[in-house]
DNA sequence: GGCCCATTTATTTGTCATATTAATCGATTG
DNA sequence: CAATCGATTAATATGACAAATAAATGGGCC
């Protein structure tokens, strides 16, 4: 294994291939790993580092290990879907629409009650955090600024003004989707065009603390993407049909 | 550290005494921990396990540790909330009434899309699952069965039977989190009572395939429990102010 | 004299190598 | 059929050295 690469020492960088390769389904649940033994030879690495890589992705619910059992994939149900790197190493070994569905069915959930809740707590502080990224959002249009990480930052913001700490938590979920996502969504349709005016809705709903307002504007953002994407998912299954007939 | 114990082996006892330490606010964020050299030393045992110990808290997002730096506690925004490990920790450690109605608002978000979910994917021999729970929900009532097991696995159900994997993944959250805090409400009041006529209705509404019948009774459900919890904060908040004046 | 920057030093984790112990699956044998 | 034995694998222990880095130190400059 190289050790000089990417400032990580190397039981992380054992830990990110092997989580890696266990996400794109080189190895699948059930399946065996190789043992302790082997994963030293194959990566040059001592029993060490690579014992305290297995346990890193025994606590992410990736693996078990036991002995003469050896090491063993989870099933996908129990691995933490919710731990940022595992959630990584699965949309980017297969960002699929089907996935990206589930995503923004979870994200419908989560972001309708997160901007209820803001606009019900009324941090003045927390709120304003939401304007200031609304602000960048608005400069990005304009060429000035990232468009992404502004678009990010406005949601993310959302959830930390619930001051809610299982919101606040959802926050790095959300933006390493996000991430993948957007890139994904980007590539089918100009999702992010009339965003601005749609989050300025948003944001006026929660800045005059108008509960019921903020989560609809915010169920009405995340139902247009869900339609987006199951249009897309729809047009791609009935291509399919005809290209089968 | 006593080698016998509970079947777990070192490392895992040692994850654990030290997440408990850590949730309940022994070690506090920004704190050091004691070195490597002071664990090994304080629970008797060697440098692997207990490396191996601090590299599962590291991937669980409690600690960083670098050279020279020791063993930190990350501020709690990083912790994996949603990794049952922690969260057994944290409520364990301070099951207090706000962390519940903070889990009650998380619940309020995630079961009321999951039940609209649950309806519209019509996944028959799920939703039979489902009604199985419920069945066992009425024997309950008769002092037949345990009433919080088939409770859990009525909630559980539901969020399998979206077929979404985040959501089928927050049911080891829920479980969890419900554990402690139906220990906790039943010291309140009698919050299940009459909750037989509750969770059928909604699983009527499920079965049946009517998403927003499906999606109210959920919410009104949750409502109920959000509210007695509130109520009762708001009581205490008065108690105190009384107490003190 | 006091301040800033480079250097050194000391501490702590990171990595390695090797030996031994414990758990457990499968075969063997009474 | 059951108890036992053997082989395989992870679990634990130990000791040594390397690398990173925070803090102390000292030298040069204003």
């Amino acid at each position: 294994m190289d050790r000089q690469q990417s400032g990580r020492n190397l039981t992380q960088q054992l830990v990110h291939v092997l989580g890696a390769a266990i996400a794109n389904g080189r190895y699948r649940p059930g399946d065996g790993l190789p043992s302790e033994a082997s994963l030293c030879d194959e990566h040059g690495i001592s029993r060490s580092a690579t014992r305290e890589a297995i346990k890193m992705l025994t606590a992410k619910g990736l693996i078990t290990s036991r002995p003469r059992q050896g090491i063993r994939v989870q099933p996908r149900a129990r691995w933490n879907l919710f731990d940022p790197d595992v959630l990584g190493w699965i949309l980017n070994a297969s960002p699929s629409l089907e996935m990206l569905r589930e995503f923004l069915q979870l994200r419908m959930a989560i972001e309708k009650e997160a901007a209820a809740l803001a606009a019900a707590d009324q941090d003045r502080q927390k709120v304003a955090a939401i304007g200031a990224a609304l602000q960048q959002m608005k400069e990005a249009e304009e060429g000035l600024r990232d468009p992404v990480e502004a678009d990010i930052a406005f949601h993310i913001n959302i959830l930390n003004a619930t001051n809610n700490p299982f919101y606040v938590q959802l926050g790095s979920f959300i933006e390493t989707a996000l991430r993948v996502s957007i890139r994904f969504t980007n590539r089918i349709k100009g999702v992010e065009t009339a965003s601005y005016a749609n989050h300025k809705k948003l944001f006026d709903a929660i800045d005059r603390g108008e509960i019921l307002a903020a989560r609809a504007a915010s169920g009405a953002m995340q139902a247009e993407a869900l339609a987006l994407i199951e249009g897309e998912l729809d047009r791609r299954e009935i291509e399919g049909s005809v290209a089968t007939a």
